[in-house]
DNA sequence: ACACATCCGGCTCTCAGGTA
DNA sequence: TACCTGAGAGCCGGATGTGT
């Protein structure tokens, strides 16, 4: 029979981290007072005693052990937050504004790219709960409908007590905040029209996702109210990528050359789209073609020219959605939404007339 | 082979008791 | 009586021990 000697030492890890129990006993205190010293507790502490806890926690570099407070707490200091793609400027955006409302409450944020996959969506939120992360952001644009794994997914991971903010989604049982995505789609109808052109191009995201269909919607929508021409054969489905946009407008180009406009649904997609027309195309912009994107990036306005695009507040989103996260849970999940604008710039410009 | 009991990690919180 | 301290319970779930 083995001994309870051999089951500890079967068990026990080898580790040189410093714990609350060797803080007390160099600082000569009881657990619970250098527990009460070090964890903010608002339990008096008599001076001479905390200083002599600061002293020896200083001393011996003592940092509280998280997943244990966590056990305590029934409460983590862990968020995640999940996007499409690290690597594109809107995930960026969000990230930041998320960061800063991250950092003013000490939580540490996990990041998951889904690549525009739902079932890689709902493995991150799986392994967040798994975690016992105190709230989740979905960031990234959820598919029209919504899929029901990730609901399910979404709603295990609340009745555990976590808080989901999504964005851009459909379906989900839990606070979401949408930009009024159809109202930009409609300004940029609005202003082509303005400006004289009766016929404009699309190139466009994955239309599966709520993010791309809205903005489609609304565009359709008003264009066919002033009377500017968009044929279903003039919208091109591509990656939303600045080469996807650069490969899509080459298509379009080859199906309407006569395009006087161009609608780029993400402004990834517009660089993409000012490239082709510059490099591929031979097409001056906006002397040739009229360039619109959505979402007003950071290098929208750097760009030559620099991009007319709708302005989506992806800090904002970001700090918001994280806020709502972490303050008291409604009693029905809400539709929250967020204003965008058209942004006015150089790469769009009344159309010559043919021949001239 | 299986079900159930116990232990373990590090920490916070409650409550009883000591001191001025 | 007010204030402060410290012992011990309990948080959770996986690993391990024990009994049937």
């Amino acid at each position: 029979m083995p001994s309870d000697v051999n089951r500890r030492s079967t068990r026990s890890r080898v580790t040189s981290a410093v714990t609350l129990q060797q803080v007390a006993r160099d600082a000569g205190v009881s657990l619970a007072t250098a527990s009460r010293v070090l964890s903010g507790s608002d339990r008096n502490v008599k001076q001479e005693l905390q200083d002599r806890v600061l002293e020896a926690a200083a001393r011996l570099r003592y940092v509280s052990n998280a997943p244990a407070r966590a056990l305590v707490q029934s409460t983590t200091s862990l968020v995640g937050l999940v996007v499409h793609d690290v690597r594109d400027p809107y995930s960026a955006a969000v990230t930041s504004g998320l960061m800063e409302v991250a950092r003013d409450h000490k939580l540490l944020v996990m990041v998951g790219p889904a690549y525009h996959d739902p079932a890689l969506q709902t493995e991150y939120v799986a392994r967040l709960r798994a975690q016992r992360a105190r709230a989740i952001v979905l960031a990234g644009s959820g598919f029209t409908g919504g899929t029901t794994e990730l609901a399910r997914e979404v709603e295990a991971f609340t009745a555990q007590g976590g808080r989901v903010i999504a964005v851009s989604h459909e379906g989900l049982p839990v606070d979401t905040l949408t930009p009024r995505y159809r109202d930009g789609g409609r300004a940029v109808a609005r202003h082509l029209a303005s400006l004289g052109h009766t016929e404009a191009g699309v190139v466009c995201g994955p239309t599966g996702l709520v993010a791309v269909q809205e903005r489609l919607r609304g565009f359709v929508e008003a264009a066919a109210e002033l009377g500017l021409t968009v044929l279903d054969k003039h919208c091109v489905e591509a990656e939303c990528t600045r080469d996807g946009g650069r490969a899509a407008t080459i298509r379009l180009f080859r199906r309407a050359p006569e395009l006087s406009a161009v609608f780029a649904l993400d402004d990834a997609m517009a660089l993409g789209v000012l490239a082709a027309l510059r490099d591929d195309l031979g097409r001056m912009v906006p002397d040739d073609v009229s360039v619109i994107g959505y979402g007003d990036f950071p290098l929208a306005e750097d760009v030559t020219p620099s991009l007319t695009t709708v302005h989506l507040p992806l800090e904002e989103i970001g700090r918001r959605a994280l806020s709502l996260a972490l303050g008291d849970a409604p009693a029905s999940p809400r539709q929250l939404t967020v204003p965008t604008r058209l942004v006015v710039r150089a790469s769009t410009a009344a159309p010559h007339p043919h021949g001239s």
